[in-house]
RNA sequence: GGGCGGAUAGCUCAGAUGGGAGAGCGCAGCCCUUACAAGGCUGAGGUCACAGGUUCGAUACCUGUUCCGCCCACCA
């Protein structure tokens, strides 16, 4: 009735398959999420990868948990959607096309925002597919009818309304301050977009003349001496006795000659350096701190590309390292320099390219954080996000506590543009025109007349008749004072709306990146519309994402979400581990040390890789990915394959596709069933818990060392002998293995549909075939107990054959003396099983067995075990095997003696542990007697 | 300067709520037995980093130490 044809090849080849059955799947719509309304959704948000990028491992780790999730919820039955998309970050894209252009020799500005952005949008048409067909090929089972790209229509569109809502709220303003500049990205960057790096710095001790008298000096130790150019005074501790006199002094600026006063300020460490610090408002966090305190004017030095300034004086136009040796260079010939020190310390580099950031006085955007930061800590703390593994929350609460404004505008061109507006006609305080104040800068000059023309105030530029797209497309800076009026907008504006002016200049920075990302759970499912998706979708249930993303992108999601959603963007936050080399590094290009995920699908198949990384996902440890793991995983596939390749044989036998415990007689079947259950609940609840490994590993269990090695050999039993019934079996078979297939579906969901499609010829896709769940078959406790019996004297007999290194070849008697009734009638039951399983010729059992001289034995718990050896092996070897075995047994009687004669233990532990400490005593006992007189025996026949 | 995580077999790692430690790979011995040598069977291999403490009992809980790794932080 279930015969059917096949060719089945010796090995599995995931190449002849992968590309066939994802094309299967995915024209058959089951990525898709089911309409049925009744059914519960269940949706997961990917997190999106660069749109330019190709697949790592973080990524393939990411995406195959995202995808046993999804997988494994579709056929519980849910109406499952995985969202896909990409993100066009930002920087990371547009160096990658800066990059390119410099090998032309050009830059940006060169080419002009819209050439420049037409160049970016090629690159990332010419790429922007790979990254999704890589996803593909693992397996992912995105509903890709609706991938979304973050610079998309509707989510720019999404992206302005946040904006605009924002703005309108007071909750994004505009102010000067010192920012994160990289002068190599040439754009402003948050304080998470700088990395902190450990360096072996010098630190510079530099001689301060007084103004009172030039021979006395003020020393300040500075790791940066270019930037004492912009020194606007000298800070010491209120309290330091060696300056306290010296307070309120003047001091002669080196180098430049400018006079600065010497002040005081409790947060100078006297202990650091000589106790005074040089305060350069320009250059320095804290120095600006200072200068606000105390009123210092801002002098400065470096400009946006590292070089510097005319306030540098004759130092103008150097790059800032170059600067620094000749600063050096000059204060030693003028003995300025006392001393010279080693000096490790953190410096901050752009996490794009490196490059060390400047600190820079720039007007940028900002948001105001706090009232959404508030509201995030929150729903965590009521528990309506739960982190797992859940130590996350604590560095997550840290971050939040102390959060500081988000800078969210960037110098770049690739971005959601920031929907604000400019006038250039509308008056100032003073009467100017406002325009007069914005500033412009050409990367080259713009010749009029004969006349080259850098730059100048907007309004000036116009004057010479330049138009304002040709400002916007020419210019390498626009700056735009803080106090200039403003308005954001969804359109683009025709007229100023308080003035009524035409002449409009959109603001030149794009959003940072993450601002975007942020919107990611609700404007992939369609937000500010109110879509079906989104009533269905939203919250999503939970995300699957790496620890160093949880400040830029989780945290956020969470604000925007609360923010304007109400409700939380997910509720649970799955964090996996960092997989790194095999020997613990980072995966970097620089270090060589990559591993190509997509090398590892071609060598091995998508389903050992993603088992193993599967296998590998334990909760709160970095993942050493080992090749032999995957190597190790495929031979796992190939058992799957060998299994069913036994199966197979005997289909044309198979009458049924579904088999009840209650209705099986023999105990090896009710076993099997018993331990399938088992598995179905181990499996069910370790993913329930995020516990992939413990879910893999369920399985793998299962499969391998329970219905291979166990319940296939006892069925050959049956199956290869012509007098026994074989249907029992074989439904057995057919319906366990089958079980198996669905439970391994989501992690290896290639080679379960082949088998499941095309082997066993079902006419529905196993994706959408019912999960296993704990329900499904019961357990047997007695058939347990049974087959118990039966591995035990199996393996006794093997160990002895194995230690004793009887050959194979050599089939032995067996005699077992059973010590009750229901153990003889057990092993009577199963005795053709011992008999095949462990090569025995000819086996006896019976209660009062007469054993014969010369027999190598094992005791059991419940039966003894005779092999008559006499002949076959060495005696001397049995008596050494008995000797081992006594010594164990001796050890471990020593050891529960010790603890039971222990009144304490007697006491206080539970009555059930003291009772199987007991029971395994009495055992031990026995079982040492026997030994004895065994060994006895057999220095008989040794003598 | 704070905070977090790790230290278990030769290697890579599991060990929910304390009761003499497991897997994979590797290693040794024996086997090409009619699904599978990418396999089978049998073994060897561990003072669970160190020192204290709590407990009848600690690899697990507490404290401290050492060695790694990470995150955060304005010591110039």
């Amino acid at each position: 009735m279930f015969r059917k044809e096949v060719s089945i090849s010796e090995t599995y080849k995931p190449q002849e398959v992968e590309k066939k059955l994802y094309s299967f799947w995915e024209e058959k719509g089951f990525f898709k999420p089911d309409s049925d309304p009744q059914k519960p959704s269940y949706c997961i948000v990917i997190p999106p990868p660069n749109v330019t990028g190709t697949l790592h491992m973080g990524h393939a780790l990411n995406v195959t948990l995202q995808d046993i999730l999804i997988r494994w919820k579709r056929m519980l039955g849910y109406s499952a959607l995985w969202v896909p998309g990409t993100d066009h970050a930002g920087i990371a894209t547009q160096n990658v096309v800066e990059r390119q252009l410099l090998q032309e020799g050009i830059n940006r500005y060169q080419l002009g925002r819209t050439a420049f952005l037409e160049k970016v949008w090629k690159w990332k048409e010419s790429c922007g597919g790979i990254i999704i067909e890589q996803l593909k090929r693992i397996g992912a089972s995105c509903d890709w009818s609706r991938l979304r790209f973050t610079m998309d229509e509707g989510l720019s569109e999404a992206v302005k309304e946040v904006f605009l809502r924002l703005f309108e709220e007071g909750l994004i303003y505009r102010d000067l301050r010192l920012i994160n500049w990289c002068p190599r990205c040439h754009t402003a960057l948050s304080d998470l977009e700088v990395e902190h790096e450990e360096l072996e710095g010098k630190l510079y001790y530099i001689k301060y003349p007084l103004k009172e008298d030039p021979k006395k000096f003020i020393t300040v130790a500075t790791t940066r001496p270019e930037t004492m150019l912009g020194d606007t005074a000298v800070a010491v501790n209120p309290e330091d006795k060696r300056y306290k006199n010296l307070i309120g002094k003047i001091l002669i600026l080196p180098l430049i000659n400018r006079e600065i006063p010497i002040i005081a300020d409790s947060v100078v460490d006297m202990e650091f350096g000589t106790g005074a610090v040089k305060v350069t408002p320009c250059h320095d966090f804290n120095d600006a701190e200072i200068a606000q305190r105390h009123n210092l004017p801002y002098v400065c030095v470096i400009n946006e590309e590292g070089i510097m300034t005319e306030n540098a004086g004759k130092y103008k136009g150097l790059e800032r390292y170059e600067a620094r040796k000749r600063i050096i260079n000059d204060l030693t010939e003028l003995g300025l320099l006392e001393k010279t020190e080693k000096h490790k310390h953190a410096v901050g580099c752009c996490y794009r390219c490196k490059t060390v950031i400047e600190p820079f006085q720039t007007v940028q955007w900002y948001v105001k954080i706090k009232p959404l930061a508030e509201e995030a800590v929150r729903v965590v703390q009521e528990g309506r996000i739960k982190f797992i593994p859940e130590g996350w929350v604590n560095n997550y609460y840290a971050w939040m506590r102390d959060i500081k404004d988000w800078c969210i505008s960037r110098q770049l061109w690739w971005g959601h543009r920031i929907p604000v507006w400019y006038c250039t006609k509308c008056k100032t305080s003073d009467g100017n025109e406002q325009g007069d104040l914005i500033e412009v800068l050409f990367y080259k000059p713009i010749t009029l007349n004969g006349k080259e023309i850098w730059g100048g105030s907007f309004n000036e530029l116009r004057s010479y008749g330049i138009s304002k797209e040709e400002i916007e497309q020419r210019a390498k800076i626009i700056k735009i004072p803080k106090e200039i009026k403003h308005f954001a907008s969804r359109e683009e504006p025709k007229n100023c709306p308080y003035c009524g002016s035409e002449e409009l200049i959109q603001d030149p920075d794009v959003l940072d990146t993450w601002f975007s990302s942020a919107l990611w759970p609700f404007s992939t499912l369609g937000w500010p519309q109110q879509t079906e998706d989104l009533k269905r979708f939203y919250p999503t249930d939970v995300l699957v994402t790496g620890f160093d993303i949880i400040f830029f992108w989780v945290a956020r999601m969470i604000m925007m979400g609360m923010k304007f959603m109400k409700d939380v963007p997910f509720r649970d936050v799955y964090i996996h581990a960092l997989v790194r080399d095999s020997k613990g590094q980072k995966m970097s290009k620089s270090k060589g040390n990559v591993i190509d995920p997509l090398v590892m699908i071609e060598k091995y198949g998508a389903d050992a890789f993603r088992f193993t990384l599967a296998a590998f996902a334990a909760q709160g440890r970095d993942i050493r990915f080992s090749e032999e793991r995957v190597e190790g995983y495929r031979h796992f596939i190939n058992k799957i394959w060998n299994a069913m390749k036994f199966i197979m044989n005997f289909a044309h036998l198979r009458t049924k596709e579904e088999v009840k415990l209650e209705d099986l007689k023999s105990f090896k079947e009710r076993w099997i069933l018993s331990k399938l259950s088992d598995a179905i609940y181990e499996t069910n609840r370790a993913l329930e818990a995020y516990r992939f490994n413990d879910a893999a590993g369920a399985v793998y269990h299962f499969l391998w060392h329970e219905f291979c090695d166990w319940y296939i050999e006892l069925s050959k039993v049956i199956l290869y002998s012509d007098k026994e019934d074989k249907e029992e079996t074989v439904n057995c078979l057919f319906y366990v293995f089958e079980n198996i297939l669905k439970l391994l579906h989501p992690f290896m969901p290639y080679v379960t549909e082949e088998i499941w499609l095309n082997i066993l010829g079902k006419d529905n896709s196993i994706m959408i075939s019912p999960y296993p769940t704990y329900d499904l078959v019961g357990k047997d406790e007695d058939a347990i107990y049974r087959m118990e019996q039966i591995i035990e004297a199996i393996s006794g007999i093997r160990s002895i054959r194995g230690e004793l290194n009887i050959a194979p070849s050599l089939a032995v008697d067996v005699y077992i003396k059973s010590l009750d009734s229901q153990t003889e009638e057990i092993l009577n039951d199963g005795h053709h099983f011992i008999l095949k399983l462990a090569k025995v010729r000819s086996l006896k059992i019976q209660r009062d067995i007469s054993r014969a001289k010369g027999s190598a034995v094992s005791v059991k718990k419940n039966f003894e075990i005779y092999i008559p050896i006499k002949g076959l092996i060495d005696i001397e070897q049995e008596k050494k095997r008995l000797l081992k075995e006594l010594q164990k047994v001796e050890q471990d009687i020593g050891f529960l003696n010790k603890k039971l004669m222990n009144e304490d233990f007697i006491r206080n532990a539970p009555k059930e542990v003291v009772r199987k400490d007991k029971e395994k005593y009495e055992e031990l006992l026995i079982k040492h007697d026997k030994i004895k007189e065994n060994l006895s025996i057999i220095e008989e026949l040794i003598n």
